[in-house]
RNA sequence: CGGGGUGUAGCUCAGCCUGGUAGAGCACUGCCUUCGGGAGGCAGGGGUCGUAGGUUCAAAUCCUGUCUCCCCGACCA
């Protein structure tokens, strides 16, 4: 590709509506540019990339024995209504109604399109298994899209579905497909983890994610250091704190803390630590009323564990101020568990502290020395808070480590939640009607995009993982318009990559070497050759990797053998 | 959805408080000089100041509505 003939508008400054870094290089490169809230065009070069993403991923989910369908971006209400999702998906499915006033969605997901077609055309369990995937566009009205293409309402996506006679033969077809996984995110170039995760509304049981560990990411990733264990925080149960507790050491008494509310304000003024603290949430019950739920001061509420709760709305709503204040008798920021009346649940680690401080439900007033059995009932404690780094691993593997990850691959065993409900049988060899088990895997393939970048960059800007780089080679001639000689070799060089199937930029401009330099760094190009006539003169050209300290002179007949085995050593 | 911001040239922003008819840098066009890490000069092109209404002799500026985009948030207890 010569430069001269790329819509690459790249920008020097980051625009001011963009926050994280695989944003502000994405738009700075001129690889998208924003519609609207959460949706993006793709410019050439972005597209290049996203291109390459797809190629591997739909590589080897051929290589895994899945075949390719596309299925519609626009589905009709029925199905959704039949599948149950109609009401139960939320507002995240954007509905609307075409001119007969038929109802219709944009597609999040497609269950229910696969299900109703496998349940037309499958009829017999020598047609099974099957997994058929696409790569498509979808759609979901996200409450907040946000960081670019990381969290955009339309996106690219891999998805998946599996079909089978029996539960057997699905937990076959799913390690066949974390493996495929593994493979993708490896070819790709990412760092990447498979963690035990919670199902959500596509529902199911068994269910991993891929996580890209980056420090912009939104899901919080809970792993042994021994490497044994990984799950999301969501679905990591904590253990109950050994050994007894401490007896009381001091009485209870009640101290003024004014307009004193967190609990790092409240730990501060009294001179004691979050950890020595329990704090207090309320939450709606499910049949109107509220929950109080207690929590270690420095420990975080698990909204999941907290929803197998009973009593508790799901999903969970923190009770509104006035509702707290006609309960408690004090607004939030005072709350505790001492002479509460409503129903109340105790973490463990909460429930394991002696001479501790909470609210003294009245504004303005915090206890200190309160004890468990003796100032308030014992409580049965129960397990609703996130785990954290410095815990002990579930599976015994020592200590947990906590770190932000980028979901950017789920697979599920779906069993029969959608062919049960969408009646999608086959006959088995008995000639009876069997409900079909189902699985379901998910590649958020833009977004792989953004999060290779938020692991991949510099000051400077992109530095792509070979396997997805949009050229491979860039060829920067000094002064070509001026020098015939470093013209025609640019010229000739071009096009033996060319002729040589390496994909190659010719910086075929005018512009002076600084800018191409930078440009060129900032877009992320593994190799860099750069021609002059002071080169030729010595019969070398400058060759740099994107990630290189320096430059090193290449003779000029061997640069593409040079090149060759450069490529070669990060397979493709 | 709640809260906070924002909207002036392609981009980054100033001007608004104190009303007087539109600015800078970068980018873009032409010419000249320069030419190995985002050059310099001269001359240009480009903006219904998000939008609708109101106040006023006069509105980018003050007031009201509305829309957009961004950020924070179900965890202050």
């Amino acid at each position: 590709m010569r430069l001269s003939k790329l819509l690459l508008p790249t920008l020097r400054e980051s625009p001011a509506d963009t926050e994280i870094i695989s944003h502000q290089l994405m738009v700075r490169a001129g690889m998208v540019r924003q519609l609207a809230a959460g949706i993006y065009t793709w410019l050439p070069l972005g597209l290049k990339v996203l291109r390459r993403v797809e190629n591997i991923v739909r590589e080897e989910m051929n290589r895994a024995g899945a075949q390719e369908v596309l299925m519609p971006g626009v589905q009709p209400a029925e199905l959704w209504i039949e599948s149950g999702r109609w009401d139960a998906y939320g507002p995240e499915l954007l509905r609307f109604e075409d001119r007969h006033d038929r109802r219709f969605c944009l597609g999040p997901t497609h269950e229910e399109i696969i299900t109703d077609l496998i349940r037309r055309e499958i009829r017999s369990y020598k047609q099974l298994p099957a997994n058929f995937y696409q790569i498509q566009t979808k759609f979901r009205d996200e409450i907040r899209p946000r960081f670019g293409i990381m969290r955009a309402r339309e996106f690219l996506m891999k998805d998946a579905y599996s079909f089978h006679i029996d539960q057997a033969s699905l937990t076959e077809t799913y390690e066949v497909m974390y493996a495929t996984y593994s493979r993708i995110f490896d070819r790709i170039g990412l760092g990447y983890l498979a963690v035990t995760a919670d199902t959500g509304n596509i529902g199911g049981s068994t269910s991993h994610e891929f996580h890209v560990l980056a420090d912009s990411g939104e899901d919080l990733i809970a792993f042994s250091r021994d490497g044994t264990f990984a799950a999301n925080v969501e679905m990591v149960g904590c253990a109950k704190p050994d050994g007894p507790r401490a007896p009381p050491g001091t009485d209870m008494r009640s101290v003024d803390t004014p307009d004193q509310h967190s609990i790092e304000a409240v730990s501060e003024f009294l001179g004691t630590t979050p950890d020595r603290c329990v704090k207090t949430l309320m939450v709606e019950g499910s049949n109107a009323g509220i929950v109080a739920l207690v929590l270690r001061g420095d420990h975080d509420l698990n909204v999941i564990k907290a929803q197998s709760l009973p009593g508790i709305a799901v999903p969970v709503r923190f009770a509104q101020a006035h509702d707290i204040e006609a309960a408690a008798g004090c607004p939030p920021g005072s709350l505790g568990p001492v002479g509460l009346s409503v129903q109340t649940f105790v973490d463990h680690a909460a429930a394991a502290l002696a001479d501790f401080v909470c609210g003294a439900n009245n504004e303005g007033q915090h206890l200190c020395g309160v004890n468990w059995s003796r100032d308030l009932p014992e409580p049965e404690s129960v397990d609703i808070r996130n785990i954290v780094s410095g815990d002990p691993a579930p599976d015994g593997g020592g200590e947990i480590d906590v770190k932000r990850g980028i979901e950017v691959g789920h697979i599920f065993q779906l069993g029969t939640k959608y062919s049960e409900a969408m009646k999608a049988t086959v006959l088995d060899e008995n000639g009876r009607a069997v409900t079909m088990t189902m699985g379901c895997y998910g590649i958020g393939v833009s977004r792989i995009v953004a999060a290779a970048i938020e692991q991949n960059h510099d000051d400077n800007g992109i530095i792509w993982p070979p396997a997805i780089a949009p050229f491979h080679v860039a060829i920067a001639p000094v002064n070509a318009h001026k020098s015939t000689r470093v013209k025609a070799l640019a010229e000739s060089l071009y096009e033996r990559f060319v002729t040589a199937g390496i994909d190659v930029l010719l910086c075929d401009g005018k512009d002076r070497p600084g800018v191409m330099f930078a440009d060129l760094e900032l877009i992320g190009i593994p190799h860099r050759l750069v021609l002059s006539d002071r080169g030729i003169d010595a019969g070398t050209l400058e060759y740099k990797g994107r990630t290189d300290a320096g430059s090193e002179d290449i003779p000029i007949e061997e640069v593409m053998g040079f090149i060759q085995d450069k490529l070669a050593a990060t397979t493709l």
